[in-house]
DNA sequence: GAGATATGTCAATAAGGCTGACTTAAAAGC
DNA sequence: GCTTTTAAGTCAGCCTTATTGACATATCTC
C-alpha cells in the first residue's frame, strides 16, 4: 500500500500519548463500518417486532428483563439511560400485552421486579436467535480466536466510568 | 451460567449448519456489547451537534457528503436508506447554515452535486476526530492484529447484498 | 413523624422517521 | 418531436421514541 512512499519522507512520528487522538487520521472504516453493521444488525429484529406493533424501544426493554429476571425500574432505567417517563409507555404496553410482569418487591414494597412471562422469553428469545445468526455467519469468516479482540474493542468503545457496570451485567450474572 | 434460563427452553443439539444458527446459545455478550458501545460511540458528537442545534441526522449526512465530494441525492438515500422526505429536512438545514453546498449537475442538470463547505468539512473532521479517538483508544488495550478482525466481522453483520457496495463505499475512493 | 426514595402519571414538546400525492425539470426512448 | 421515465423537491399528516417539568402515592429510613 505505501509502496510508492520514498525512503526519505518525513514522517511525522506517531505519538501515541493515547491523548491527542485527532492528531491521527480519522479511522474511517471502522467509523462507517459500524454505522452500516449496526444498521442492519437492528434490521431483522425489526420486521419481527412490527409484526406485534413493537419498536425497538420494546425490544431492549424485553431483552434485558429476560436476560436479568427481577430487574428492577431503577435498575432498567440506569441500562437503556432513558428517562422514567419513556420507559414507562413501552413498558406498560409490554405488560398489558402480557409480555413482561410485574411483581411488587418483597423485601422493599416500593419496588417492582421485572419479569419476562413464557410468551416474552420466547420472543426475546426469537429475537436473540435472529442476531446470534448474524453474529455466528460473520464469525464463521474470521479467525475464530478473534472472538476475544472483539469483545475487548467493543467495550474498550463503551465510556470508561461505565465499563465495569456493563462488564457485570454481560459476562456476570446478577446476584441482588 | 444457565441457572436462570426460563424452564420450558429446549436445547436442541447444536448443529453446525451455519443456516440455522439458532440451534446455538444465543451470543448474548456479542448483543450487549454492541448495544453499549454504540450508545456510547454516538454520544461525544451529539454533544457537539447540540451546540448547532443539529442532530444524528445531520451528523450522518454531513459525514457521507464530506467523505464522497459530488455524491447525488439518490446515492446519498442509498446510503442511509431512508426517505426523501427525512432527508430533505436535515439537508435543506445543512445547506441554508452553509455546512453543505449542492451543485446542478454538468452531465445530467437533474442531479444535485452536493459538497461539505470549508465549515462543513471542519464540523465533520471534528466529529470524525473525536469517535477515532475513541477507536483509538480501544485498539491501543488490544493486539494490533486484531483490527483486521474487526473489520471483517463488522462487514460480515452487514447484509450480503450490500457488502460489497459497503466495501467500495469504505475501502476504495469513489471514481463517479 | 419527617424526610428520602421508588414508582407512576399528566401535559407539552422535539427529532427523526414514515406514507401518499403531486410538481418540475431534464434526460431517454422511439 | 413527442412520450415516458427519472431526479429532485414539496405539502400534509402521522407514528415512535425521546425530552422536560410538575406532581401524586406508597413505602422505607432515620
Amino acid at each position: 500500500m505505501d509502496a510508492t512512499l520514498p525512503d526519505a519522507m518525513p514522517v511525522p512520528h506517531p505519538r501515541r500519548d493515547s491523548a491527542d487522538a485527532h492528531a491521527d487520521a480519522p479511522a474511517y472504516d471502522l467509523i462507517e463500518l459500524f454505522f452500516f453493521a449496526y444498521r442492519d444488525f437492528v434490521s431483522d429484529p425489526d420486521r419481527i417486532l412490527s409484526e406485534y406493533n413493537f419498536g425497538r424501544a420494546h425490544h431492549r426493554v424485553l431483552h434485558f428483563v429476560s436476560r436479568q429476571p427481577g430487574l428492577t425500574i431503577a435498575e432498567l432505567l440506569d441500562i437503556l439511560r432513558i428517562t422514567k417517563q419513556s420507559l414507562n409507555r413501552v413498558l406498560k404496553e409490554l405488560i398489558e400485552t402480557g409480555f413482561i410482569e410485574s411483581r411488587t418487591g418483597t423485601a422493599d414494597r416500593r419496588q417492582r421486579h421485572l419479569h419476562a412471562t413464557t410468551q416474552g422469553h420466547h420472543l426475546a428469545r426469537k429475537l436473540a436467535d435472529l442476531q446470534t445468526g448474524r453474529i455466528t455467519q460473520s464469525l464463521a469468516s474470521i479467525d475464530p480466536k478473534a472472538k476475544e479482540a472483539i469483545s475487548a474493542y467493543l467495550l474498550g468503545l463503551i465510556d470508561p466510568d461505565d465499563r465495569a457496570h456493563v462488564q457485570r451485567l454481560v459476562f456476570g450474572r446478577r446476584e441482588t
